[in-house]
DNA sequence: GATGAATGAGTCTTCATTCAT
DNA sequence: AATGAATGAAGACTCATTCAT
């Protein structure tokens, strides 16, 4: 099975290096510079992935993945602000390295998506999967430590789920078009739990 | 000066053909179909606008302009909640007739200006001011109505900004990609609402 | 209007330069090499005739055309055999010079646009129109120089051009490949006469 | 010797896929496709054949036999226009089922044919091969049943199988081209039929 | 002998930009 | 000021061929 492997190694190296440029100049890589920074030809490309569409869907599914990874091990025990806490901070941590940042790679990929509908189809499915995995996440938590048995519903976890996505796609993308990025870390931290408002009142009132 | 009407008559015409073409295609649009849609010819284009990324500027500046008309003439006696609520309506209202929503249409533009410097400093500067003029609306306003005397600080006034700024972006962003698009006026408008928690507490607390 | 002179001076010489290096090099010519024989570039190709394929019809409508220039101009009172005779020989002599003999010439476009549903369409129709112009060439023509008045019907006239058209593009085509070609030339002209006896027969029977 | 009796299979298959899809899309033809077809691979079709060029001329070679096969068993007691009447209906029997008539197909290894130097060397072989064929089949002949002592020369047969072949092949390539295909085969025939002017008149004067 | 992953040269096509009119 | 023909660099994709397994 050495042929397998050496064609999963490629596929991996392929990724790698698409990966890395993506975030580096955005979706509009030449399949060159990919193939030459993985050390293969265009050709290989073509052999693997089929086309420059399916590579890119390819890219999106691992980094979505990669994100899913922070996602897994909360403690149940958490109250509300506290798991919206470890996730928004995991997620700084995971691309606050990226010589661009997370969200405006992301953007890369969604805007392609956006022109082809193929891509689009897929993206939604994708988006939808990772959207359930942080709304279970936040389902079935304390929202007041004072009132232990009170807790976020199915539909509250979602909700919040979708804003705080939104708020981290925001301020990734505006990011790199801040006059002034100091203390937006902490902002993103803060309007982030500011969500919690989303669930319902302890006193049983829905939010607003 | 016939010479000089019919420039900005042209100039009008290429401005709104590239606006309504950059809504439904991105900021990919061929020269070509935006000279043809205003009934010119691409050598217009330069002769006006200088070139392609001269002529995106100048329809982001537009866009962004509009957005600043909704945002005058708000009452000042308005405590932050509604004030927000009001900008919130505006903004879902202007942009929910076009084809991809407003978000998306800006995104094209930004992502243009993350591969062009020029572009990238010229647009930091239209947020910014974009962002001070949602701040200015947001600051010196009542948080709570039981205590008038309250008021959000020009710094809370920003950095709530910043945030709802983000939030819209996110939002817009993701909705052409939402498997289920139901409700999500209503989640917009909650999710910036409670972004009034960024602003310090009545009994004098900092937010969180 | 010097504009338009220009362009169509640029049409000729890339028609004129593709029907060389297709002459040559079959219907799979690079436009780089159409392009620069006519000391103009690929883009030019493109804004004149849109794509290959267009070009690839453009110079058959010329060769075609090329054709029927010799075939105006015929005695009506020319017997059958005689004109058949009159036409093979300016179809011999139009084309005994070229690198490879017309008809193969013909078949590289030919072939080309079996590949290609618009471009076979548009040869139907050029085919059949030529082919119209010598059944006129061949209709009403005496039969029998000892019978006068009998002469050939439309319907005759047509089944005659195209036996004609079919023997020339044969005989072309396997021109290249013919282990003996002395005598071709002669061989080429006695059966196209020979097809004379499609007419009908003096006597008033049909042929066979 | 299970080897050898694999590899003949396995050349079978890869001349029956290749002649099938080459009937249906020319010469272009992938090896991909050609290999798929025969439920084996590229490399296969480098094994056995050497090369795509050496597939095309092996595809042809096989062709051409099948024609001969038709050719085999004539009558020599037929006088010259009934032998020819049996070679036509045969050729149009055995092609009319093609998803493209066997001329066209003819002509896509004919073309290939012309842009290399060995694959003509070779071709024009198999044709003079083929074209003897028929010309010994044709020679002989009675001309008039009437004068049964007056025969066809050998060069007279070979004159009148060139011109049949000539007739049949440019009828088979037009045949895709013609505006109206109904009667094609009668007149087929009969412009084969009047080939036979081509042999010398019964009064012992050449033809013409 | 067959596999099939990878090669890599080959080419069409696109489109922002220029400039003579 | 506008035209529009031409530029020319860029880049995705194809496919016959090779070779290690």
């Amino acid at each position: 099975m050495r042929r397998a492997e050496a064609k999963e190694a490629n596929r991996r190296a392929l990724l790698a290096a698409a990966t890395a440029l993506i975030a580096g100049e955005g979706a509009g890589v030449r399949l060159d510079a990919v193939a030459d920074a993985a050390g293969l030809t265009t050709g290989a490309i073509y052999s693997i992935f089929g086309s420059k569409s399916d590579l890119l869907v390819a890219v999106l599914a691992e980094e979505i993945s990669r994100v899913d990874l922070s996602v897994c091990g909360y403690d149940p025990a958490l109250p509300l602000g506290a798991a919206i806490g470890q996730y928004v901070h995991a997620w700084i941590e995971t691309y606050s390295n990226y010589p661009k940042t997370k969200a405006a790679f992301e953007l890369q990929l969604l805007l392609s998506a956006m022109e082809d509908e193929e891509l689009r189809l897929r993206l939604t499915q994708m988006l939808e999967a990772e959207l359930s995995q942080l709304a279970r996440l936040l389902e079935n938590r304390i929202i007041d430590p004072a009132r232990p048995s009170d807790r976020t519903s199915p539909q509250e976890g979602k909700a919040i789920a979708k804003a705080i996505k939104a708020v981290l796609t925001g301020f990734g993308l505006r990011e790199p078009f801040a006059a002034d990025a100091s203390g937006l870390a902490d902002l993103v931290r803060q309007s982030c739990l500011a969500l919690t408002a989303l669930a319902h009142r302890p006193d049983g009132q829905p939010a607003q």
